[in-house]
DNA sequence: TACAATTTAATTGCATACAATCTAATTATT
DNA sequence: AATAATTAGATTGTATGCAATTAAATTGTA
């Protein structure tokens, strides 16, 4: 019988989750992919209303903690290329938001800049995280933890041979 | 002084980390966000062997769970909507993965059809968590304890106002 | 029964992600 | 110095995600 409160769901009652390594709420990977794009779209509610998207409202994030940087530092910080980062830079810089420059000491580098209404955003963008946290319905404690765990997962990752060395 | 391994990133040494609710590394999102991606990465080094990629993954473990599923059925499994939905299943019909056909009950309703070919690629694909598991050097019970929080998460952004009832 | 409301997919338009390639600039080597 | 190798960004092509709209079918209702 169907619970009430899962009347669309796959019903999984019959499969055990133990021994099937290809289940769908088996996979940390799934949960990974489901639980991101939905913390994202509760930002990009109050992100709207400031004409900004989640990767655009990250580089200001990068850029309000340095300033400038180039585009291969924001690359770093953000785990992101140049194939992302060029177009959303350009199109950050149509907004009003960056100005970009060739370095005067190595041409081949491109610095991004705040402009004064990339650096005004910051206020208002400040009042976010809190609302995202109520959402959440988590301790401080537990988002602490969760997310400490996280960048853990996210240096393995990145560093696969580094930690060999 | 900059660490040795960390000749690129931010110097964060100055920024109080726990006063800044702006600061990359203090974001929840942020995290989840850059973990996702780097494990769809490590998914995809695998799924390219199989011409597979990691939605495409998902669309099939969905399958291979309940065959068949209606287009509506697999969006609610994995949270996508139609217009994420509509060109994957396409795809991967052209890849001779799934067959689609209108329910003769419901014409609304599009029914999508694991083929022998897609049925096949399961073997195959069995055998990619582990590899994955492997990388994240994890202990069993943590990867487990990550991914029920995560899930949580997944519920209560899902759900926001079933709980309030 | 007509007609409005709802439901299911598909489509359109925009914004990422990312691999692969290209260009220009710089650095390393011979 | 001349050439090779490397580096930083930009560009191209493919594949998502997702909001908004559309089209067709079904359901609810006066």
């Amino acid at each position: 019988m169907k619970k009430k409160t899962d009347n669309n769901k796959i019903d999984t009652s019959k499969t055990d989750v133990k021994v099937n390594p290809l289940h769908l709420n088996q996979q940390l990977c799934f949960a990974l992919y489901s639980s991101s794009r939905l913390v994202v779209q509760a930002y990009d509610t109050y992100l709207k209303q400031l004409n900004l998207t989640y990767p655009q409202f990250l580089v200001l994030l990068a850029l309000w903690q340095k300033n400038p940087l180039s585009v291969k530092e924001i690359g770093e910080s953000l785990h992101l290329d140049s194939g992302t980062l060029s177009p959303l830079v350009k199109k950050m810089q149509s907004k009003g938001l960056v100005k970009k420059n060739r370095s005067n000491k190595d041409e081949r580098i491109v610095t991004v800049q705040l402009t004064p209404s990339g650096k005004n955003m910051q206020k208002a963008a400040a009042k976010i995280p809190h609302h995202i946290f109520c959402k959440l319905q988590m301790k401080e404690k537990e988002v602490i933890d969760l997310r400490k765990q996280l960048q853990t997962l996210t240096d393995v990752l990145k560093n696969t041979d580094s930690i060999l060395i």
